[in-house]
DNA sequence: GTTTCATTATATCATTTTGTTGAATGACGT
DNA sequence: ACGTCATTCAACAAAATGATATAATGAAAC
């Protein structure tokens, strides 16, 4: 071929892009990045993995181009560098949905069984939190419900939601969401608040798609650092 | 966490995916084999690579679900599993484009130097192609052409353009294509033609990306087996 | 049924990636 | 300046990946 070989280093960068999300762990760090800035401490940590071992993977993350980092005190923040980042995930995620069927039965056998029905989509939530007519519960740990979160949505984590049942309402619809489209904690929640009689359906994706799409959101205000 | 570890085999499977993504030969199959169907040996000869190792790759972004084969007489084709593939690489590329310097002064540097116009849009050359206001330029080799292109283009490959400049008009606009959106054969066809003084200019993208936005294509008929 | 030929599988080796440990860096508080 | 602490770097072993040569497969042609 006449090519000089521009093409060929496009390719080997765009090559590393894809090797950056080639791995478990890093996929899961960016759903967490996802809700928002973090820490590599908080990372390593939420993450379960040894702090020195989720320093390497973010560094190959934002040498890929995936992430951004910046100093504050003597904490290293990281978040994702563009909302293209999120929307390559999504990308990643269908191609898998619609082509392995091993994702296929992984979806139907452990969320389906969760939750059979179908999730209420961001644009029908939309419009019924315009007319209050829908309490929304947001399942995720507290730290990252501050970071941001539906309007009026209330956080009750997953592992307090059993003892915080009274909190709910019987008589009104819920909506319950969480880190994404792959995260259990809203399936967890709907399974354990039907049995308990609720009217609960679970949110199309989660926070950051929600945020995504360009709807409106609140944050706590609290956690800032 | 309380997770039971389906979102990890979830998450294990996506990064399968994007490991098959991972490989800057794989990334040139993926363009290749966004032109059409192909075999293994006409797609280890076009990328350069022996066939042995051409197989290796394909089978492994086959077992990612990237590609699909099969098999007619004595040869097998592989082909795209899904254009939600295009879609994938596509947001790899738009990340690559949005986050990384070293891709940015890439695509000014080279591309830019042959065609420092901003493409025609997609839009615009279907309207104007209704209007029959324009000549379509096909670049790429003559049997990627035969496997489908836009309706009414003429195929000159880029290595026998400047031999054959007689068969374009010079008083009307002409659009020249290729791959895709880091295809060299356009961007050097358009320095070619601009130094001769024809009135040319570049799509935006190429053909996979016209035939991905519904846009009407023809085939030649021709190669088919 | 044997031969032919495109493709895939296997074996091998060099290279890269991953995870761990412990040391080094660099900003902060005293 | 000094110690503290979060993060990164460096070094290692284990595992994976990539490329090549060669053998095996399996459909097609005779």
């Amino acid at each position: 071929m006449s090519s000089p070989g521009s093409k060929q280093l496009l390719y080997a960068r765009f090559a590393e892009i894809a090797k950056a999300l080639g791995h478990r762990h890093r996929l899961e760090i960016i759903e967490l990045l996802a809700q928002g800035e973090r820490s590599v401490e908080a990372l390593a940590e939420r993450a379960g993995l040894v702090l020195a071992n989720a320093s390497q993977h973010l560094r190959l993350m934002r040498r890929a181009g995936l992430l951004v980092s910046r100093r504050a005190g003597k904490h290293i923040f990281y978040r994702l560098s563009d909302p293209a980042v999120l929307e390559l995930t999504a990308a990643l995620a269908r191609v898998g949905e619609r082509n392995l069927a091993e994702v296929r039965e992984i979806v139907s056998g452990y969320f389906n069984e969760r939750d059979g029905m179908e999730p209420v989509s961001r644009a029908e939530l939309a419009r019924r939190l315009e007319e209050g007519l829908v309490t929304v519960l947001d399942v995720r740990p507290q730290d990252e419900f501050a970071l941001g979160h539906l309007p009026r949505a209330i956080n009750i984590p997953l592992r307090e939601l059993s003892r915080r049942l009274r909190e709910l309402p019987k008589e009104r619809a819920i909506v319950a969401y969480c880190r994404g489209p792959y995260c259990v904690l809203a399936f967890e929640a709907v399974a354990l608040l039907r049995r308990h009689g609720f009217a609960v359906r679970r949110l199309e994706g989660g926070y950051p798609e929600w945020r995504a799409a360009g709807l409106p959101v609140a944050e706590s205000g609290a956690a800032r650092a």
